[in-house]
DNA sequence: TGCTAATTAGGAGTGAATCCTATATATTGC
DNA sequence: GCAATATATAGGATTCACTCCTAATTAGCA
């Protein structure tokens, strides 16, 4: 998505166009590894020396209500942003903590059972899978 | 799982059989909406007035190391633990937190993609679904 | 350019989890 | 049963990740 397409998205949701939204949106697709808050917010001092927390995190909740990005499935601890919203899953390495995407047919066209369809509104459909990466099992053990 | 059964497997692992160990166990079992931390502390400070937060959250830590709980996954905020170790799904309501249970043969016999077998140790697969549940459905709005 | 509502910075506050340490307790060997 | 000892617990302090508050700033419209 290129800034154009960026800021016509804010607009559509009535939010105006700042440098610190640009940014903070820049930087999470820059970065593969589904960062936090905290994470963009260190890299984003470079650009911005007095950019606050807050902001960084209000706006990430901002993006992930709009649909922009999806907040990462784990198991507590910080929040994780994902800005990629194709039909994709995820594995994550229960030793360092990585998330991979990984694409597949198979899982994006599982039907959900009709007792939860009926009773539900399902938004979203995810296969997460967990072990431990390669990297990880070379190292020590 | 009966209390022998659970002392048992505390043994196994090399780990004291206490009561607030036991005592925690139970709760948990007796609750269905996969509670956290704090939600067993504030019921069982009933039967013990001064058990800590403390030893609730490093005990139901333990737990999931042992393997005698998972942790739900979730997007941040608190650790809910499951003590359902059958193969089984959740589906998570959006607005209120809601937890619920379900379990489907065709999400269990979903084969892991050998891209991902041949380079990482696969512990763990789960679909997860969201949504807006029936009660939030006719709740307001 | 000036107005107004939205947004931001920065600090204070909150909630959950974790750490620390002295005390208590479960287990093992006698 | 009893003592020794390694483990576990209580309770308070601390850390971490937000979240709230408010005054100052800024985007977007007229």
């Amino acid at each position: 998505m290129d800034i154009k397409r960026l800021e016509e998205v804010f607009r559509q949701h009535n939010l105006k166009v700042t440098p610190q939204r640009i940014a903070i949106y820049q930087e999470l697709i820059n970065s593969s590894e589904h960062p936090s808050a905290i994470n963009i917010y260190e890299r984003i001092k470079a650009q911005y020396p007095n950019i606050s927390l807050d902001t960084v995190n209000r706006t990430l909740l901002t993006f992930a209500e709009i649909g922009l990005v999806r907040i990462v499935e784990g198991r507590g601890d910080p929040k994780r942003f994902d800005p990629n919203l194709h039909p994709h899953h995820h594995f994550r390495c229960i030793k360092c903590g990585k998330i991979i995407d990984f694409y597949n047919e198979e899982y994006d066209a599982l039907d959900v059972p009709s007792t939860l369809k009926d009773r539900f509104i399902i938004t979203s459909k995810r296969v997460n899978l967990e072990g431990i990466c390669d990297e990880c099992q070379t190292r020590s053990d």
